[in-house]
DNA sequence: TCGAAGTCTTGGCGCTGTCAAGATACGCCG
DNA sequence: CGGCGTATCTTGACAGCGCCAAGACTTCGA
């Protein structure tokens, strides 16, 4: 079976598309991501993406969905293995890390079609890997458990874009995750 | 003295142009932002704009530069007035919300030109404003004072930016100033 | 085997940011 | 007060962009 250097079908442009989208979007951010780009590196016609994406928001909503399904799993995994919501919250902060590209998009409803179906589904599954692992965390008496729930998201979410946009002074380390641990030392401890 | 309709020169065409683009960034964000339009809004060629602040950047750089100036103004004062540091974070969920398209700048390099010497100055004021009032904060034993205001920073940004890209849910209910005083209780508390 | 559905290409439209060159008004220096 | 340098703005053009319409090619099922 010969090589064909470029069959008229990809095999799974799909695929490719956000592969690349990732990589143009983890080096230079959503804002300069060029679909005609993405098709010529990925060797197809410059009108190819809008028929998996429809538009450029199609794209990007897809990109975010998956950044939902994927932060979940990671979430729960490391809340059934360690039983800690402060490993839960570093957790947020490493799959920031790990996939800059997914996370910068899936908070920016301005980018995406925010009745997409699948979006849903995949926002929905996020927040209850986020909001169960409060459940059973020791609180001070008459606390609100859902605020403590927003509070830790709040900080670790807030480290998470600090930290992927520079911001944060050079001093406190190379280590986002140890950041994470130490900065949610601060938080619910008892009066 | 007749009434120019469309005088050869604006006036302020700087400040006109900021306060366009202010507007036209707190309704759509500044990824749409197009330059042609806010010359058409303000009435002036579509090449005015260049002259003033280089290219779309150099616009997004003052903006983001006039942001850190009010926002480090906002957060003395405050703090001269409250002596509190919880206050201070308050304030700057406040400034957030007050000029949400300042704040959807300031902390996106990727949009700016960073080595801009007004952004730095004007940057370097905000984090005074923000680590001054850390220094008589109570904290436990051997706590990072440094570590501490990077956490209440981490927090309130945030809570923020999910305030402001609609992530949080409704039931916290509408005043961004009282939850992030409500979820600020959190931090610090002694052990 | 043949047609329908899925996948990709070609071509074109209006929009964008940016550059170059020229027109106009302001303000300073004589 | 007059003239000129300079700041300000306009006009025109170019390449690249997202998106749409129409057509070509391929796959798959009836």
């Amino acid at each position: 079976m010969p090589i064909e250097p470029r069959p008229y079908h990809h095999g799974d442009l799909r695929r490719a598309l956000i592969d690349a989208a990732l990589e143009a979007i983890a080096r230079d951010g959503p804002a300069t991501l060029s679909l005609r780009d993405l098709a010529r590196r990925v060797g197809v016609s410059h009108a190819a993406p809008a028929h998996h994406f429809g538009d450029k928001t199609g794209l990007l909503t897809a990109i975010a969905a998956e950044g939902y399904r994927r932060m979940a799993s990671d979430l729960t995994a490391v809340f059934e293995r360690t039983g800690s919501f402060l490993e839960v919250g570093v957790a947020y902060v490493g799959f920031a890390v790990d996939h800059p590209a997914h996370f910068a998009v899936m908070f920016r409803p301005d980018l995406l079609r925010p009745t997409d179906p699948e979006l849903l589904a995949a926002n929905a599954e996020s927040r209850a890997s986020l909001y169960g692992p409060v459940e059973g965390l020791p609180l001070p008496p008459g606390a609100d458990r859902r605020r403590a729930a927003v509070a830790g998201w709040s900080l670790v979410h807030g480290l998470a874009t600090l930290y992927l946009d520079g911001n944060l002074p050079a001093e406190l380390g190379a280590d986002p995750r140890a950041i994470a641990r130490d900065l949610a030392g601060f938080l619910f401890t008892r009066r």
